[in-house]
DNA sequence: TTCACTTTTTTACAATAAGTTAACATAGTA
DNA sequence: TACTATGTTAACTTATTGTAAAAAAGTGAA
């Protein structure tokens, strides 16, 4: 996402606040919006859906808690990063307000720098979610997630040894592609370990076990292949 | 971050300038990568994600201002620092170069006490940046405020020695990935620490106790993993 | 410095899960 | 049919982790 499309919802009573660090993040590029209290920030944050949601604490009408569990509330909303001004010693923000669901919070009184620097880590946060499909692998019912070294088949989660998930982890990157068995030992055992002319198929057995015996197809003479 | 993890890449078409501004930093401990075009300028960015560009403003294939724009525009590279090298009277990229998206430049002739001086100062900004990303991370029930070594859980906050905070704060700023034995070594305890094999269990077991342990998932052969 | 205390690492052993093998059964193929 | 590759099972072996306790290292105050 381009720096110009991400918007930034920007609520405080103070128009100084406002305006500087409004005047900050428009330099850097971003879109932002602004608010001068609580019932001010919840009706904008459903009207434009905005990315990152700075709120002061201390605010007429509704306070920052409030609103930001009013924001919360909102399915839609789920992905906004919500993040809170405090002034020093107002310390009982740190408590309340993650137990509201805000991400981070921002002192006061605030430097320039330091802001758009946690404002751009925090979007990073942002970007890492929408990237995460990488290690994230789906073959027919199954969806393999390797960094986690699980499974779902059909949404119902499983766990494998290690063999047996890399086993299966090998074969589902290629459905329909005959693994033969010289591979299949060579990428999950590596290519020094010597081990039995039974080990696979006992693997293979069970991968059957677990998810489903008609995933996995045997081609005499070669190898394996999954199936969707 | 040490010294000799940082990354320099130093572009300019000059071999003279390069040889000169390369030797200082290197002596400096850097790691310095070098380039003799805005082209390669721009690849070996991508390839080496640098922490810190100097550019030259005036090059055959593509100019410095171009690099640094098209530079720019890799959203994984927002961190690094772009500076430029300026010939006296190239008084225009002062202007160009910073919209262009540079943070700096340094005005040719090169003194090397003066370059070696502004690479220390834009490198204290890049620390300051990672110091101030990320100081709270949110997992589950358990806030963690990295800058004071404390979490919460629940709400109610519990203070964990370093290197149970450290192995805690890395699970839980990826929950559900499963974090090898190996790469906690590395990033709780350093990479040339060697300790027993029993260590991480021994920490693991103590935050199980503390934090509860269905938090922390093993997954043999692996590592753990953190779970909300 | 010493002392008391906390944190970290090591040690040794127990417990358990994972992986392998062996022996035999079965199915596919010339 | 006879041969060969694969399927199946349970016993076996090994690898890995859990646990408790003690030693070592670090820390701070008197």
């Amino acid at each position: 996402m381009k720096k110009k499309d991400i918007k930034i919802l920007l609520v405080d009573d103070e128009p100084d606040i406002l305006e500087i660090v409004g005047f900050n993040l428009s330099t850097e590029g971003y879109q932002v919006i602004t608010g001068e209290n609580g019932v001010e920030a919840v009706e904008k944050a459903k009207k434009y859906k905005p990315h990152l949601i700075i709120l002061d604490v201390m605010m007429p009408e509704m306070d920052g808690i409030e609103a930001c569990e009013r924001i919360r509330e909102q399915s839609d909303l789920s992905d906004t990063i919500i993040t809170f001004l405090t002034a020093r010693g107002e310390d009982y923000s740190q408590v309340a307000g993650f137990d509201a669901g805000a991400d981070d919070y921002i002192a006061k009184p605030i430097k320039p720098k330091v802001l758009v620097s946690k404002v751009k880590a925090l979007l990073r946060r942002l970007k890492s979610t929408e990237n995460a499909a990488d290690a994230i692998v789906k073959a027919g019912d199954l969806v393999i997630y390797k960094e986690e070294y699980k499974i779902t088949n059909k949404g119902v989660e499983i766990t494998l040894p290690r063999k047996e998930f890399e086993l299966l982890s090998l074969l589902a990157t290629k459905p329909g592609k005959v693994f033969k068995r010289e591979e299949i030992l060579d990428k999950v055992w590596g290519n020094d370990v010597v081990v039995g002319g039974r080990t696979i198929d006992v693997h293979i057995r069970k991968l059957r076990e677990k998810i489903g015996d008609k995933s996995f197809k045997t081609v005499k003479g070669v190898g394996y292949k999954f199936v969707d």
